[in-house]
DNA sequence: TAATATACCTAGATAATCTATGTAAGGAGG
DNA sequence: CCTCCTTACATAGATTATCTAGGTATATTA
């Protein structure tokens, strides 16, 4: 049972929601789409986070009625969430750019 | 009390172990240097996970005594280990070719 | 009417990393 | 000589992230 490793999930959320608002389960499908299936995140993993997030000011929630009459729990950027996905873009790009660093001094020496 | 989070400690190691053999503590002083001081990776984290690679087959240790006269575990990149490591680079562009895949989906639509 | 897809949720297990600590030897400075 | 810093190894336990595995409920399809 090995596991899948998401690690950068609220980057991820917050990067979905620079678009549009979406709800939870739309997430999950949108970066499969958008990953080519690279990421396949749980609802045991998404959930959480977007609680924490919703608590911690990044992101807010209400509930929308789709046209299939179900409900759904729709999350929008807040302006703060707008500011905690700059800096995780940029810890981001740090992190890839290190890794990406050592590989490359891999193929010398 | 954050969490430093290097979440990709292995393909690091056999990365560094493809130039040269090296001990433990120089892995963390080369990391830090080669990432520009990104990876600022724990004693507590190396270790076992070192250990866990030699059980592993990846990585076959030999204690060398140093011009000091300190007595150090180096470690050399066996060919199953080899393997691992064209594995885990695979899997490592992948995972940040999605995840630049979503964040470069954000600055559109 | 049974199965599948949608849509939300949580408790507990697992895994990775860190904190904190310990041992021990060498070198530098007072 | 003594103290401190650096080197170099190591492990136990805490923390955190993610997953597994369940649950509820509605709508659609076979």
């Amino acid at each position: 049972m090995k596991k899948q490793s998401i690690e950068h999930t609220q980057l991820l959320v917050l990067s979905l929601l620079a678009s549009r608002d979406i709800y939870g389960y739309e997430m999950i499908v949108e970066l499969a789409r958008r990953s080519q299936n690279v990421f396949e995140m749980k609802e045991g993993t998404l959930y959480p986070v977007l609680h924490a997030m919703e608590k911690a000011g990044t992101v807010a929630a209400y509930e929308q009625t789709a046209p299939t009459g179900r409900t759904r729990k729709y999350y929008r950027l807040t302006q703060k969430g707008r500011g905690c996905l700059a800096d995780e873009k940029a810890a981001w790009a740090r992190y890839a750019d290190a890794v990406n660093a050592v590989l490359r001094t891999e193929a010398l020496s």
